[in-house]
DNA sequence: GTTTTGACAGTAT
DNA sequence: AATACTGCCAAAA
């Protein structure tokens, strides 16, 4: 059998896979949906390491306080925002996203 | 093979 | 309520 840590990859990447277009969800979400509460982390590095070379909408998975994680001089932290903009998420003033309105919500209750 | 870093979150003080 | 420290997973050097 593979290894958990593999499956806990590839979970990740589904998830984040079928965020809807609108929405944006945080790394602790997508951590608890995969099967780790607290690998929040580990979602973090899969996204912009393995994610990005997979062309996953890493760009709708944001922290839990509703911010891009790097600094806003980071090239990607300005595209990133150019996309989610782009499909409806409002950014505020302080580049922050109201995850109360456009937090990903589980629609079908795909349980993990 | 071991050590350090990394796009965070949760709990404790 | 705010701040600090710890915990977790995986990958790269």
């Amino acid at each position: 059998m593979e290894n958990q840590a593999t499956l806990f990859t590839r979970a990740v990447v589904s998830l984040v896979r079928r965020i809807p277009k609108g929405k944006v969800a945080t790394y602790g979400q997508i951590a608890r949906l995969a099967g780790n509460p607290r690998g929040a982390r580990g979602v973090g590095w899969i996204l912009h390491s393995k994610g990005r070379a997979k062309g996953l909408p890493w760009q709708r998975v944001i922290n839990r306080l509703g911010q891009i994680s790097f600094p806003p001089d980071t090239r990607d932290h300005a595209i990133q925002r150019r996309r989610l903009e782009a499909e409806g998420i409002a950014f505020d003033r302080t580049g922050t996203v109201d995850l109360k309105k456009f937090g990903w919500k589980k629609t079908a209750k795909e349980k993990a």
